[in-house]
DNA sequence: GTCTATAGAGGGATAGAC
DNA sequence: GTCTATCCCTCTATAGAC
């Protein structure tokens, strides 16, 4: 096999290092994005903002992608692994260790809040079927929901879970706990200590020290 | 006095009657803003949108309203009382009437999806510091969780709060759950179901039957 | 790979007629 | 109170030069 795709790129026939500077530049545009995306949403936020940030014309950003949907996908898809590793995935998934995961995520997310802002502005924008995010995120909450109600259901069969508690329930509470803190923690950021409040709503789910 | 002011409407000296019908455009205006600031937000809402809807020109509109800002403030400050009138205020304010008010008006916004949009979408937009409504999210939190923990105060004074949670943690818990179950039920209406997973959080938070 | 130029759509707001 | 006409801005995307 002679051809390498990645994303739209062709690298064939041509020594890598020639690419690095176009890769440098793409980082650069996807840097850029994320934090106009972030500040403006999608549909505000403008390529001619993006490409002054990275200080190049809009027809020149556009050469790297090929038209604004294309960089939205690509900020995300960029981003989205950042989420993921804080969980142990694969035959090292647990229960507490998703708990301890996604109190570590929360307290990186405090210290990156311009992901922070990106993900709170492009999900409510998304919920928008129109949007081009808006299949993203049905899919990106399914699959979130599912991982954390088997990290409680493995809880709950170690017994620490409170009773009356069900895995899909708080599952899906989980998710809109840390939504909704975000909300109020970019709103103001002194009210209120994101990491502090998840762990207290995990303390109301798990029978376990926190 | 001889003069009233409505708004920035002035009714000096006229028959009261001969305004209804002005009144009912400027009705009909706010519910066509509020479609669609729910729907593409106050950003990339436009007011040419919403006075096609309305079945007039954006000059016949902007008589109305002398501009887009104007307009959502207009649009807010209507629908402001509607979470309000949920919860008695006065002399009759309690714990558990609070928290049934809460319930109910989790039920009451699954009947209007539109209202759960418009919040939903514009809280989001509005954590950016330039944004219109900026500083009426700020303030609209910070007023409710204020009245939420006054609610948990006095259900903890009753001892029916759980033990380890306070009243200003479980305030800000409370609007974070509320807001982040509607950006889960917008993306998927039958995935979850708004009052159940409110009602679930509560009992979490209280000791007594709900 | 990056630019200028430009097309073509859409936006907020104002002036002035009726 | 509502309209048409208009101004001037912003936006995405493409064509084609370098």
């Amino acid at each position: 096999m002679a051809t390498t795709t990645s994303g739209t790129r062709r690298r064939v026939g041509k020594p890598r290092g020639s690419y690095a500077k176009t890769d440098e530049k793409r980082r650069a545009i996807l840097d850029a994005a994320l934090e106009v995306f972030a500040q403006s949403g999608y549909r505000s936020g403008s390529i001619r903002d993006i490409a002054e940030r990275v200080g190049m014309s809009e027809a020149g950003l556009l050469h790297h992608f090929p038209n604004k949907s294309t960089l939205l996908a690509a900020v995300l898809e960029r981003r989205d692994d950042r989420a993921v590793q804080f969980i142990p995935l694969d035959e090292n998934f647990g229960g507490r260790s998703t708990v301890n995961g996604l109190l570590e995520l929360a307290s990186y997310n405090a210290s990156e809040p311009g992901v922070v802002e990106l993900y709170c502005t492009l999900s409510a924008e998304g919920t928008s079927p129109d949007h081009p995010a808006h299949q993203y995120f049905i899919d990106r909450y399914e699959w979130s929901r599912g991982m954390i109600e088997r990290a409680f259901t493995i809880i709950q069969a170690e017994g620490d879970l409170r009773p009356g508690v069900t895995p899909a329930s708080a599952a899906a509470r989980t998710l809109a706990m840390m939504d909704g803190l975000q909300v109020q923690w970019l709103l103001d950021r002194d009210v209120l200590d994101m990491t502090e409040e998840l762990r207290n709503f995990f303390r109301t789910i798990v029978s376990y020290e926190l």
